[in-house]
DNA sequence: TGCGATTAAATCGTGCACGATTTATATTCT
DNA sequence: AGAATATAAATCGTGCACGATTTAATCGCA
């Protein structure tokens, strides 16, 4: 035992907790994304942001935020960025000029149809694993988001 | 079909996405974990970097890093801010004045002792599952995200 | 011995995520 | 109609996460 690490040794306490696995699995989705969503010049919380405006125009941004499970706070700049990239418009609705609509420019649209295009099959391939089984993972996670969400402090 | 939003009308594109999930599920523990940490005057993943060292003193923060899946761009100003609280020491050590060693400070042995005397109860609360099958999903959870840093760039 | 290469940590700039607050518009209720 | 209230989005400050770079110490090897 001349170099092996104590968390070789003896088990990361942190592989305990099922929230850490989610923590470090999201790391792990963020760096695989990344090199795949710099070709398209965008970044994953933007990819999201685009998949939910997919064939959705003049969704208002909470609409999106209930989608993303974020706020106009966090929102706002993201979505400016991407206005700024020239792939989503921001409109004041006319009969309620609180609400803001957004839609994809034609450049947004052609970006995220060829995204999802390619993008999908190759995180596919990055988890190495079978569909089937990712979508008994994503049936699961999900069930534990709504319950941690419905647990929550209002 | 007066005001149903189009989401709960015919589903959220993104829920197919097993990413989404992870990304989302992370948000809702955040979001669970952060009023009980608020108590400690702690952030998530200040908890994770001293359940790390609770009890291994004297690792390095490449060590650290290893564990936490996160390098020193983001962990030196994570734990310069533990070392303002008080909870962790720094030391460059004696042999070699490139590492640095950390370690607990008593009062963040006593605060970590202390929160994992409740949080993960809470948390486990807060899931309303069951602990095997929570088991369950985080062995399949970590066996993702060690696929998913096998496969990314080096 | 000494100098190029390697390694550990720190620094810097950008974009998220979030609590708290603010601004602007709509709605409600006398 | 007009004041209190509610709602939608935006703004602000803090802390993460990360790519890229820098600084400083150690190692390797001719």
């Amino acid at each position: 035992m001349t170099d092996t690490p104590p968390a070789a040794r003896d088990g990361d306490p942190l592989d305990q907790f099922l929230c850490f696995s989610v923590y470090a699995t999201g790391l792990a989705f963020n760096r695989v994304y990344k090199p795949l969503l710099d070709r398209f010049g965008i970044t994953y919380p933007q990819y999201l942001a685009l998949v939910a405006l997919r064939g959705r125009s003049g969704q208002t941004v909470s609409a999106l935020g209930a989608q993303l499970h974020l706020e106009s706070n966090t929102l706002t700049p993201l979505i400016k960025r991407l206005e700024a990239a020239g792939l989503v418009t921001r409109t004041r609705d006319k009969q309620d000029e609180r609400v803001v609509r957004l839609a994809l420019t034609d450049a947004g649209s052609t970006l995220i149809d060829d995204a999802i295009g390619c993008i999908p099959a190759a995180m596919l391939e990055a988890t190495g694993m079978q569909p089937e089984e990712l979508q008994g993972l994503n049936r699961k996670l999900a069930a534990l988001g709504d319950a941690l969400r419905s647990n929550a402090q209002p």
